[in-house]
DNA sequence: CTAAACCTACCTATTGGTAGGTAAGTGGCC
DNA sequence: GGCCACTTACCTACCAATAGGTAGGTTTAG
């Protein structure tokens, strides 16, 4: 009838911020609206200023929701108990896997592209997510490292930083070439720099 | 007066390519608009219609642009005999120096991070761009293979997508950063991964 | 006289956002 | 158990601002 139940409603907050992400990483942030997430959702638009009263808070909520997803898919990776090198390779897994046939890019690197558009707050948490990205590279090198794994050329965080913009390029580039053998090329290139 | 002379006046064309191309670096291909250009030249953004008619057409003009002004920086390279280490160091210092101080990016990159959003005529336009990039670092390769200067690991074609792909992801974290270290560091690191 | 290089004035669609509803579910109190 | 206050999760209907774009002038130079 009409409206649904409450026990039929789907979890709108988490399926706002899926789409919204998914348009960033396709789009970009400024080529969407709330408009566009609107008929994906099939609600009206002014709903969605109920979860997310403007589209900053909603740039922010999605990456919140990405720096928790990170916390599970390092715990995740945790219990696979991979030696670093293979730590590194399910990593660069992982952005093969978003890319999702060159369509996708990481959503960080479409955030960090359109930078001067962006609201503060928002900068401040994509940066912090980036960081995130980049602490957790250092930890897997410092103990590829102890492991003889990897070489010891300049501090862990510069190879971390390398490592994180190669891959961000490489999605890019990727998707513009639309052919993912391109990322691969990279990353092969990337353990081949890194090992010891 | 009122209304400069014919003779007083710019070449509005050229200041229009000019001020999109900075506006696509610091903030992207859908974060400015005509108005916003309009008002940086101080004239109407009718007539801007009357050089690019649709914001496609700019877009693939300013493109164009960079195409010709790759042309001039390849030739003054050439003349100024570099071996190919130091081509290839020239080649980073330029988007060093395009980094205006962490605010701006490569613009090829900021239109790679909006791919979707971005229409078919311009993104073959971005894609032309990329490719002269490559080709012309896969010359330099060559050429330092045979000096002996770097080392023969795969293609010279993927080395150089590697080099591509680096550099477009360090200006943007870079940026992010606001620490233009951050892109030396990964060129250092460029330099040693290629090195013979 | 013509054409280049603008202009004013307008258009429709869309933008992010707000005001004020309303149906359905939740918890407390008698 | 029944009533009532309250909250949740939406809704309709609007808003001013801005988007890209067009029609049809006007000024200036050659």
């Amino acid at each position: 009838m009409g409206r649904p139940t409450l026990a039929d409603r789907k979890d709108t907050r988490s399926e706002l911020t899926k789409v919204a992400l998914e348009m960033i990483q396709t789009k970009g942030y400024n080529a969407f609206s709330y408009n566009d997430l609107a008929e994906r959702l099939n609600i009206r638009k002014a709903s969605i200023h109920y979860y997310f009263p403007t589209k900053e808070d909603l740039g922010i909520g999605l990456i919140q929701d990405r720096l928790k997803a990170a916390d599970v898919w390092q715990k995740a990776i945790e219990d696979k108990n991979l030696d670093p090198q293979g730590q590194l390779q399910a990593y660069f897994d992982y952005f093969a896997g978003l890319s999702q046939n060159c369509t996708r890019i990481c959503p960080v690197g479409a955030l960090s592209s359109e930078w001067g558009s962006l609201p503060p707050k928002l900068q401040q948490a994509v940066n912090a997510l980036v960081k995130r990205h980049q602490v957790w590279l250092s930890g897997v090198l410092e103990k590829g490292r102890a492991a003889g794994q990897f070489n010891k050329k300049g501090a862990v965080e510069e190879q971390a930083q390398f490592i994180y913009a190669s891959v961000q390029g490489a999605l890019q580039t990727s998707r513009a070439q639309n052919n993912l053998d391109y990322f691969n090329q990279v990353t092969r290139q990337l353990r081949e720099a890194l090992k010891a």
